[in-house]
DNA sequence: TTTAATTTTTAGGCAAGACTAATTATATGT
DNA sequence: ACATATAATTAGTCTTGCCTAAAAATTAAA
């Protein structure tokens, strides 16, 4: 249906209009998939003239419905091959995006519904992303960044902001895990770092660890 | 590592050698592969530089060491993907093909060694074909076509040689299946078709069909 | 063995997706 | 408002993998 580079460009292009919120540019697409701009003017081209994005040649793009609904079904593929990984094949939830990012090509409907279906029909992956059902939607869970509780508060560990590999093996190494209770003890007026119980046990965590974390509060 | 047609080009070399025993011709490789012997020529040119096919002008391809090794692989994820899909995501035997053409070409040797795993190591996908193991070896059953057995012989059904959905629909249709006990009752003279006894059954099969089951001996 | 038929290779081209360099819009600062 | 900086687009090229048509080599037939 469409070629893996046309995906991958849907996908980016849906992921940095949730974060911006308007229409994106094309050196911020450039930038994110380690292409160079004229590239990306190519791709949006071909993309507009099937009616995947709106695109005014200077304004950015944005997706069409059509462009969502293709988005939001890769990134039900990718999910999904992630809780596999991690549930049924024991990868550690650092060692998964690699292999989704093949996986989540793969053209299989029936695939992916009997694979949902085998993991049991999973909301969350396993960094706490949700995972959009057979119709796209998906229920965005009501998460703060550990960075903006105040003293004395508590909630549990639900996602990560950034999951590069080394925050994740940072977590891992300092055995901070989804579902994990944290209250929050102290905070350094100095460096924003916080003094934290996670599960029981008392840990010191800097303020660039602390905005990278998600609670639920409890 | 190697693109997808680059890939799809030794296995098809490797099972086309197979099958003939020798060196393979231009034409047979395009016939199988639904492209044209020129483009054939221009790929195996490739592969020759990179020293996967042993390629002299006029004179067809066959794989180096280092190109079975490739071959050996593919295949190797082509039929533990089938296993998965059949043992774990309750597809049926005709229905695994594409999905598995292109599974085989996700990269990632933790993945399938953690597949193998799951699947117990199997030694044949669901069709019967064996499986290589990691180092690219495999046991070859001893087996025979159902239509070269004499009557009163029996065996027990351990593969297809023709697995086109065409044929493997007939069989689950005539809840033939591999694993199955099988008698030859009797053979008709006038067009060798055969009244068989399976799992307590009987069944009359054309010689079409029986010369694409194999048995073992039992 | 010499010709005819077949197979294989070469030559030249096309589309996708990327790149560099050059050009054109837009945004910014004074 | 105007010059300049930044961003986006175009123009032209490259590689991969495919194609058609023509040429060359091999094989088969008379």
């Amino acid at each position: 249906m469409f070629s893996q580079s046309e995906e991958n460009y849907i996908k980016s292009i849906y992921t940095l209009s949730l974060q911006s919120g308007k229409s994106v540019s094309t050196n911020l697409i450039a930038d994110k998939m380690n292409t160079k701009a004229s590239s990306v003017t190519d791709m949006i081209r071909k993309l507009s003239d099937k009616e995947l994005v709106n695109y005014k040649k200077y304004q950015g793009v944005s997706l069409t419905k059509a462009g969502q609904k293709i988005a939001l079904y890769i990134i039900r593929k990718h999910r999904l091959w992630e809780v596999f990984l991690v549930d049924k094949l024991d990868f550690s939830w650092d060692e998964v995006h690699d292999v989704a990012e093949q996986l989540e090509h793969i053209q299989s409907e029936q695939l992916i519904d009997r694979l949902d279906e085998m993991l049991g029909f999973p909301s969350f992956d396993p960094h706490g992303d949700p995972i959009p059902n057979k119709e796209g939607k998906f229920k965005e869970r009501k998460k703060i960044l550990l960075s903006e509780l105040p003293v004395k508060s508590e909630g549990v560990c639900v996602g990560v902001k950034d999951s590069s590999s080394q925050f994740l093996k940072f977590l891992d190494k300092n055995k901070i895990a989804l579902g994990d209770k944290v209250v929050v003890v102290d905070k350094e007026k100095f460096d924003d770092s916080m003094h934290l119980e996670i599960e029981g046990r008392t840990v010191h965590i800097s303020q660039k660890i602390a905005s990278n974390l998600y609670l639920k509060l409890s």
